[in-house]
DNA sequence: ATCATAATCGAAAACGTTTTCGATTTACCG
DNA sequence: CGGTAAATCGAAAACGTTTTCGATTATGAT
């Protein structure tokens, strides 16, 4: 059972090609009658266009690339759902490639989604980040691209992000209000935007209490992992032992430090009160349920989509299109573990 | 800055197109002269094949279609991270789309990858799913088509499953073994078949172990969720105060149980057992930890993918396939939660 | 019957590649 | 120098669609 052709159905009805795709198509220059006798032998035959063809002729395939550093976690995997419920309603397919943090990977992958010609680019920079060529090139192509995220701020094209300045001012002014004033902060990577905002966050909360800075407080991630989070943990209690309260830069680390905390009998909050970033499912399942701050992971799956699909349809126009950046609202999440008064 | 193509080679260099495509592809009937000619020139005008004009001409877009019930769940997202990586390694892409445990998605996603001429098909069904038609159309077309995790016996396809009996029998046995007798059971929806073997598995450990088997003691899940976990160890706990110990069908419904006891001072295992299926990483970090059956998903995610890339490459050079079914090996992981002595 | 207009249709080019098969050129040997 | 084989090339068809534009037919008014 072979795919139908326009060409089979024209032959059988003894008509050319050319009205037959103006027939399926509700030309006004086709005749009723033959309209409907087109269209139902097409039903009858099972026709569906021929995609390869379709994409050849009009150059565009009605589908997108997405490059995300990692699926397996819970705020991006909820953004791959945004994304592509929010695609198929609009006629677009995803296709999804994951840089797992390597820059290397991601250069890769952006020219893999070049030549494969999709109509747009979603993109989500790895932690290793530090060079735009790849985007450049994006750019350069005329492709329209939307990052998400992690982002590079030198690259001129729309944006879907949080304040991670303010959410991390407003996390640490949490922590402050709540009692706490030697906070430890366990931070992102440094190449990525979100994590040096974030951290920008941490020291103008202190300031604007005219609590000190402290550098050595600070830890750096590199691969922001459960792992890490376990061996920040002893290396705070060891380095300093007076420490009141960890904030750290996602739910998975603070995860780590609850997760060795809970192992060694130290009570949170009682002892240490532990923040997180980003209200992964799992923060209100913990005992003590994590305080954290919560990111609409969703909702900016979607508002991304929706970015490329304005530029997309503009690109298909001809009309000129401005890259616009959107920021999403973000809030503060109380949870048990950094009430004091427990 | 337009993309190069064939025909722009071909004139630049005064030959014919035919030569240009040939000697990019090393065939043997081009001079040397000629090739490295071609391929430096190509290399400057930073040459790819259109991929439009090469699916058309080769019938085949080297993507393949990916069905999943559920993104956002440890399992599934696994599983996607197996095949993603995996297919990028054989040169293939994937379009991810998502059914939402609804079978008329997943009927118009099937329909919808048809129609985009996908080189194969990779799904695991919905929970609404209990009918056939959309896979036997991928059948009757002749693409190849893996179903993985929950699948549809009656389909002769390639699958990658686990032993579900096997598994939620050696769970029960662990359980029986640790001194449980009473074992409530929360099992998963009607239609999967692999809800349904684990089910089988539940009883046979019983009628192992010559236990009675109670069906007052089974609870059926519709949608997995944790709130159905949260409502029926309330239920479980109205119905059976004796009750010893629940196993669940899948970690986030024993997620749901265990935070009703903790929110309700129930202590687990002491007072009540608790098992889960699936080994999310959220299960380690619970207190108490839970117990539960690990499954392989990333090498689930791999192994699919591979019996897809064998089916393709058959298809491709008219080699006749037959579908293989690869059962993967789960492991019971005992921890906190099923522990009586502690 | 004539002509203008509207309605309906189809030829053909184009998208860019791959591959078959025949044509041409070169090399070599007697 | 003639002839054969090998080396090198290119014309053309094919994949299936979309769209332009010219051709044909039907309609209606005069």
């Amino acid at each position: 059972m072979k795919q139908a052709t326009l060409k089979e159905i024209a032959e059988k009805l003894g008509i050319s090609i050319t009205t037959v795709s103006k027939a399926l198509k509700d030309y006004s220059d086709v005749s009723l009658k033959t309209k409907t006798a087109v269209i139902s032998l097409a039903k009858e035959l099972n026709y569906s266009p021929n995609s390869f063809a379709v994409n050849l002729r009009t150059q565009e395939s009605k589908t997108i690339g997405l490059i995300i550093p990692e699926i397996v976690h819970h705020f991006f995997s909820n953004i791959i759902k945004g994304i592509i419920t929010e695609a198929e309603l609009n006629g677009y397919l995803v296709i999804i490639l994951q840089s797992n943090e390597s820059l290397e990977l991601e250069k890769k992958q952006v020219a893999l989604l070049i030549n494969k010609r999709v109509d747009g680019i979603l993109i989500s920079l790895s932690n290793d980040t530090n060079d735009d060529d790849h985007l450049k090139a994006i750019l350069e192509r005329k492709i329209p691209l939307v990052q998400f995220d992690k982002i590079s701020k030198l690259i001129n094209s729309s944006k879907v992000i949080i304040n991670d300045q303010k959410a991390a001012m407003n996390a640490t002014q949490h922590l402050i209000d709540a009692g706490f004033t030697k906070i430890a902060y366990i931070r992102g990577p440094i190449n990525p935007q979100n994590a040096i905002d974030r951290f920008i966050g941490y020291k103008k909360a202190l300031e604007k209490n005219d609590l000190p800075f402290n550098s050595r407080l600070v830890y750096t991630c590199e691969h922001v992992t459960f792992e890490e989070g376990v061996f920040f943990a002893e290396q705070i209690l060891k380095d300093h032992p007076d420490v009141e309260a960890i904030f750290c830069t996602t739910d998975l680390v603070a995860v780590g430090v609850l997760s060795y905390f809970n192992e060694h009998n130290i009570k949170v909050p009682e002892q240490i009160a532990l923040m997180g970033f980003s209200n992964w499912f799992m923060s209100q399942v913990l005992t003590p349920k994590l305080s954290t701050i919560d990111q609409p992971s969703h909702e900016m799956g979607k508002e991304s989509f929706n970015l490329l699909l304005d530029q997309m349809n503009c690109q298909r126009k001809g009309i000129p299109f401005n890259p616009k950046i959107i920021e999403l609202e973000t809030t503060v999440i109380v949870r048990e573990s950094t009430l004091k008064s427990k």
